[in-house]
RNA sequence: GGGGCUGUGGGGUAGCCUGGUAGCCUUUCAGGUUUGGGACCUGACGACCCCGGUUCAAAUCCGGGCAGCCCCA
């Protein structure tokens, strides 16, 4: 498994061979999740819902279904969506029903019935859900799923600047977690007005990059105004009675495609390497036994995993009966972070043989020191992240000309350019990037602003009033 | 959206051109000997993606479908 050199290649391969998934359901865009998947999406699940938590989120859940109806109620919403739209054959009533693509119109249909006053304000809910679209590009497990697994918040206001604080926080989250927690690094950025939710006010989606190079899009929080709140009038009376359309955001991070990112970005050729916080086992005891000293060494292994559980840590022994080599190059591909040997050598010298997944190095840890190993996993998610921060930062680089920009595309860079308008004036200008340098506006810094200082639009030399970065794209 | 490649036991493959015997490696299962970086011996289970056509005969040729992968827009 060459991971530089034809990365679709070990990217398939390892998805299979460490039991993150199994492509042959025979659907197309549908995958069966295996356990070591699932587990890692569940530690991955609850990191994000406790984070939401802490900011007052609720969580609750939502019929998969949606009522056409209700799913046709806001105009550019049907028509961004429609296309994408799983219409269920066989339905009782007279009402067809669409699986969902996203759920706004499930829940601002009980919003409206749920919201009267300034005092149900702000609502903030959130459901972990499955959602469904009919994807016409080339599916690709995980990346682009036509089933895959999000978390969405739908947050509701009564003025648009407490809309657009949420907004800013959903970017905080999304750096919390899937940076500070799963090291993987992204830029924020505010899409151009072509290519935000369909529905929205504008979108802020998170670029992160592949190892190819290529950008993929993360979790996107989007500023849905009153759009919606008028489509199904959702109103409350503010504090003077008078009544009043709310102002609302959502807000989407998708832990099956982070999984991907965390996947391509900190895999090796030799397998996975997750990090620790999100790891089903952050610890394997690999017992080293013959048939005369074999339930002395598990005896002292289920000691030791005792030990380490009271400080709260996942951990398993491997005591098949298959030869230590074996259960090393396993555990190594599935990414285990830490393995601990325990043979006669060290039962003797009270010394474990502590190994290290993502520098592959060995080393002696003292029986008491035990507890250090959490240290050692805050560390080992440190370093994942710093590379991954590495490997991004020299990136992105500025370009001046329509030659700088086309030589930045063919070296894999992302460029950051000076460009007339990422609103409707602007579009021309990103079809022709599109059209002749094959890539795509990715958008403006949504945490920063950023000026071009009396700059030119790289494409059409007029005034440019936004700095944009360009890139090539899942 | 356009183009290309591929489908043979659980996985990887040979056979396909030139129609007739499904071969190999691995996994799994049972038993035994082993166990400090992918163990060995013996035995067993297990396959031609689906539908149709041509033919005495189809894994093989033809048409369609489905699925996976890759490249381009």
């Amino acid at each position: 498994m060459n991971k530089e050199k034809n990365f679709s290649k070990w990217y398939s391969d390892i998805l299979e061979k460490a039991e993150i998934i199994d492509l042959r359901y025979g659907v197309k865009g549908f995958i069966v999740i295996r356990p070591w998947g699932a587990m890692i999406l569940e530690n991955m699940y609850q990191l994000y819902e406790k984070a939401l938590q802490k900011k007052n989120h609720k969580s609750c859940f939502f019929p998969v279904v949606i009522p056409e109806k209700n799913f046709k109620k806001e105009s550019s919403h049907i028509k961004g969506f429609t296309p994408e739209v799983f219409w269920l054959q066989k339905v009782q009533g007279e009402d067809k029903l669409a699986l969902r693509p996203t759920s706004e119109t499930a829940f601002y249909q009980m919003y409206s019935l749920w919201i009267r006053s300034w005092r149900d304000l702000p609502l903030k809910l959130y459901q972990r859900a499955n959602v469904f679209r009919y994807e016409t590009k080339a599916t690709r497990p995980l990346i682009r799923s036509r089933e895959f697994y999000w978390i969405e918040t739908h947050d509701v206001f009564a003025t648009r600047e407490e809309a657009e604080k949420q907004v800013q926080e959903d970017i905080e989250t999304t750096e919390e977690i899937m940076h500070e927690k799963f090291g993987i690094p992204f830029l924020p950025m505010k899409r151009p007005s072509w290519d935000k939710f369909a529905g929205s006010v504008y979108t802020i989606g998170s670029d992160v990059l592949m190892p190819d190079s290529k950008l993929i899009q993360q979790p996107s929080t989007h500023l849905l105004g009153q759009n919606f709140s008028k489509a199904f009038n959702i109103k409350f009376k503010d504090e003077k009675g008078k009544e009043e359309y709310v102002w609302q955001t959502c807000y989407g991070p998708a832990p099956s495609r982070i999984l991907a990112s965390v996947i391509s970005t900190h895999g090796d050729d030799k397998g996975l390497v997750i990090p620790f916080c999100i790891a089903p086992i952050q610890i394997i005891i690999i017992p080293i036994f013959n048939t005369k000293n074999k339930k002395n060494v598990l005896d002292e292994s289920k000691k030791i995993k005792r030990e380490l559980e009271n400080l709260g840590l996942r951990v398993e022994i491997d005591d098949s009966e298959k030869r230590p080599g074996e259960k090393y190059f396993e555990w190594e591909l599935k990414g285990v972070p830490f393995r601990l040997e325990i043979g006669e050598k060290e039962i003797k010298e009270k010394k474990l043989t502590l190994f290290t997944r993502d520098t592959e190095k060995k080393e002696t840890l003292n029986m008491r020191d035990l507890p250090k190993i959490k240290k050692f996993g805050d560390e080992f998610d440190s370093r994942l992240k710093k590379k991954a921060d590495d490997f991004m930062k020299d990136k992105i680089v500025n370009c001046k000309t329509k030659q700088d920009l086309k030589k930045a595309m063919e070296n894999k860079k992302i460029a950051r350019v000076n460009f007339c308008s990422i609103e409707k004036e602007g579009e021309k200008c990103a079809e022709h990037v599109e059209k002749e340098i094959h890539a795509e506006i990715r958008g403006t810094l949504a945490n920063k602003r950023e000026h071009p200082k009396g700059g030119k639009c790289i494409i059409c030399n007029k005034k440019a009033k936004e700095v944009v970065y360009i890139g090539k794209s899942y």
